[in-house]
DNA sequence: AAAATTACTTTCAATATGCAAGTAATAATA
DNA sequence: TATTATTACTTGCATATTGAAAGTAATTTT
């Protein structure tokens, strides 16, 4: 799976790498759901095939999205984590939700609807900055454990 | 083309809806570049094909993000215009611009880099208010024209 | 009335997606 | 240590989507 783009405008450009059905989908289950290993990734209610599964890590990994690696102890389980620059979709995964949230119940009625649902419909920025936070310190957790205690 | 939903997911919804390669470029074209004819859309830089666009038209206007209307004085030409449903997305197109801008570059070094980049770099909310009003007022205009001046 | 334009549809090839089954390496269990 | 289970894949094949090119039908323009 290679990239190429298909002209110069920045809002084509990132939907040449993010526009498709599940790229972004990987993406939020990494930020929001915590899920690391490709078994994980196989587990979602969204039930991605492990093909494609596999095909879309090695895309988001040549794209510098994620970066794949492993737990010092481990040499089975592969570990897919967001490097700065996945970390940094998630004002848009923000907006997607919040879009959907408030036009999609028509058309799909049983949407979720609970209190982190509330709490993105109040103070977005807020709800973005929680889940940064969140993620950054399970990297540096997941990073001490490879580079030993300090 | 019907939609159907994988999960109850707010973030996989509504890339069940927008997540692909054609849908949010089409968005950005009417709401960026003014496209409004199925001629306009063909003429892109996207270079979108024929039945593509037909299809996606078609979808788009099944979901609601856009309608498909006509001029009073002409009977060929069909415009297709945001609604509202289709004006929110705005942040979304933001977004996604705002992050191709910072971390695509380095992937694709041609992407677009002029004084608008530079407003929106800037200034975000400002660009997303300056962008859907002047939707409206085009709107505004086009309604004008099929009701007859008040 | 003829030519051009617009908005499509159709056909067919190429690519992507999806399901099911298989495999290789590692880890856990007996 | 041998067996079983788990993880992370790959492969094969069917179906769906995309893309290029050509064709068509309804206007509009000349």
């Amino acid at each position: 799976m290679q990239q190429d783009f298909r002209c110069n405008c920045p809002f084509t450009s990132a939907l040449d790498v993010l526009g498709d059905k599940w790229i972004l989908v990987i993406i939020k289950q990494m930020l929001i759901e915590g899920k690391e290993t490709f078994k994980e990734f196989t587990e979602s209610e969204e039930a991605i095939a492990t093909n494609i599964l596999s095909a879309k890590l090695k895309f988001l990994e040549e794209v510098g999205l994620i970066i794949k690696t492993q737990r010092p102890n481990n040499k089975k389980t592969n570990l897919y984590l967001l490097t700065e620059k996945g970390l940094s979709l998630t004002p848009i995964l923000i907006e997607l939700a919040v879009w959907g949230d408030k036009n999609l119940r028509d058309i799909h009625p049983t949407i979720v609807n609970g209190e982190s649902m509330e709490f993105l419909r109040n103070d977005k920025t807020a709800f973005a900055n929680e889940i940064e936070k969140k993620y950054k310190e399970k990297l540096d957790a997941v990073m001490s454990q490879k580079n030993g205690p300090n």
